[in-house]
DNA sequence: CTGAAAGCGCTTACAG
DNA sequence: CTGAAAGCGCTTACAG
């Protein structure tokens, strides 16, 4: 009897008797009902496909992790699969998994612009940790501007004004941000920025060494550095060591393994990956059961007149602090060798902007 | 035409000139098979299964980063998920993939008979990181009983009788194997096996500390730990600078981050989940194309005779070796204050088997 | 070497 | 509330 694919989809339309008896049926048969043979007919698949820069990067297999215990949790299969931050490939994997009938897609996109003008149908998209530009999407992250912004009063208050900003490649919409609220912070200081300070143009941790080798050979060399990511932090600190400059001011963004442990123990902005990854996947699945709305709700809404009714919010705020652990908190020290007088204090020395 | 399906399968029985014909017509129109279709119809899908403790957790991550590598350069996809080290979890994934026609499967098997019985069909399974129990399958491992061994002696070597092992659960392969060789290295060097000293019985790093603090609550405390793998590494460290006993001799099964940016930096056994990871995909791409193989090798192939020939090797080896990086190198820090006159010469103290 | 038919296992309208 | 038919888009034998 062909009942059973309504007992299999929930539809209401089955006498509770019937329902019982198919459904103790197919436990004692151990039946599945075959994926394929489903999405092929039914047009979708219970399969979310994920995107992100790399799933060996340790901030993004935390944040799939999350996706996947969520998602998993909802009955979900996750798709994942790497962009190596390449929007060309990026783009394919993701029409690859509309193609695949995926009921919703999560991208860390690696421009803002990466997927747009992609035709997705009645797929949703959510964007982690960076926003993303696609209509009718949603983006979860942390207030990248607000935090940076944060860091950089820190290192400030701290007594600093050659602070170093260290960030991905600025087409990353989380490196922007950062960027933009180093600057405001700078300026609004009154300090300034000084734009050989500023280098988001380090993509590899591999290359960090070698910009902070460039930093400290300024005539006026940085006495703190804001790491943008990660990866990056990955890559300062061990530089910092090699060069025996421990002794410079680190704020990272970012937390990680061994932070605490590190001498001096490095402070952080504690964006978390696994909450912009909770975040993320609870947003698609707001997204993926819009019947589930509770009849109420479903009334106060607006009828509908032809277009889709704007989301009140597309960008979900994860929350995301400062954790002083001594790096961050370390004095500007003296100026080097170069010059030992003290002529100007050091409150007076103002860059242009 | 239905020649399109056998273009698309690089059936040899179209004629060349049809052949570009098609191909041509296909790239025009941007078609694109609809995998489901082709799934459900030729029972197979170009997905592949890869089931990792914990996609979290940095060893698995990289491990899964780079089995995608390299089946995403062959073709397949990639389904991704967690056992949380649930056997039954474990199982009921497999069960799924197998259900999905997943071409192939990759697993790190929470234990080595989790699959046991499993009926699948002749779907390919390769287990990876720890040798895993089933017919026909292959498991790609380090060496780690030598391996242990090789740390065990390195760090009597250094003077050290009083060595604690910390693992996981005794269940998980690895830490069997890891123990057995630390246990070989023990009885040889005529020291012998304090079990005081094993605790093969830390699933997590939050744990660690606890574990720790009962060691060196022991009477006469080790000088030295290895520490069984990465997850524990990472609260071992941490642990050893909170009770400020960074005097430790150390050595980590597995390379991680900041190892060598530690003061003491850690010596490790340079364990790569991507050597792993990759050397997992590439055996079961070897056994996803068995069509591949030159003639002259199938040739040599013995004629079947019923039975399945027994895989020449179903174990795969991969290289590790050790990095000196300073904890493994500690001299035992002269015994506690209970005992200050050395009456006994070290190399005399054998303790019982 | 190429075509026409059947069917993989479900779900979707359409009748009863 | 339940059943019988058609079809999702491919591939697999089977004829020509």
């Amino acid at each position: 009897m062909k009942t059973a694919s309504r007992v299999l989809n929930d539809d209401p339309r089955v006498a509770p008797a019937t329902r019982e008896l198919v459904a103790s049926a197919m436990r004692r048969l151990d039946y599945r009902p075959d994926p394929a043979a489903r999405s092929l007919r039914a047009g979708r698949d219970r399969s979310v496909g994920v995107v992100v820069d790399s799933i060996g990067d340790v901030f993004f297999a935390a944040l799939v992790a999350s996706v996947e215990t969520v998602l998993s949790e909802a009955g979900y299969h996750v798709l994942i699969a790497s962009s190596h931050r390449d929007p060309v490939r990026e783009r394919a994997i993701v029409q690859d998994f509309l193609q695949r009938r995926c009921a919703g897609v999560i991208v860390t996109p690696s421009r803002p612009d990466s997927l747009a003008g992609l035709r997705t149908g009645d797929v949703p998209v959510v964007f982690a940790d960076r926003v993303g530009d696609l209509p009718g999407s949603t983006s979860v992250v942390v207030e990248d501007l607000a935090l940076a912004r944060q860091a950089t009063e820190h290192l400030i208050a701290h007594g600093h004004r050659r602070i170093a900003l260290l960030g991905d490649i600025p087409v990353v919409a989380t490196t922007q941000a950062r960027h933009a609220g180093y600057r405001q912070a700078m300026v609004d200081a009154g300090i300034g920025v000084d734009e050989r300070l500023v280098r988001t143009d380090c993509p590899d941790a591999s290359e960090v060494l070698r910009v902070i080798e460039d930093l400290f050979a300024l005539d006026e060399p940085p006495t703190a550095l804001i790491s943008a990511n990660t990866r990056l932090s990955l890559g300062v600190v061990p530089a910092l060591h090699l060069v025996g400059r421990t002794d410079t001011a680190l704020l990272a963004f970012g937390d990680f393994a061994m932070a605490e442990t590190l001498a001096p123990a490095v402070t952080v902005i504690d964006h978390d990956p696994q909450r912009v990854g909770r975040a993320a996947a609870e947003a698609l699945l707001d997204r993926l059961r819009p019947r589930a709305a509770s009849p109420a709700e479903d009334a106060a809404s607006p009828a509908e007149e032809g277009t889709t009714p704007l989301e009140a919010a597309d960008v979900v705020l994860v929350p995301a602090g400062l954790i002083a652990r001594g790096s961050g908190e370390l004095p500007p020290r003296p100026t080097p060798a170069v010059r030992t007088n003290r002529t100007t204090a050091p409150t007076a020395t103002t860059a242009t902007t």
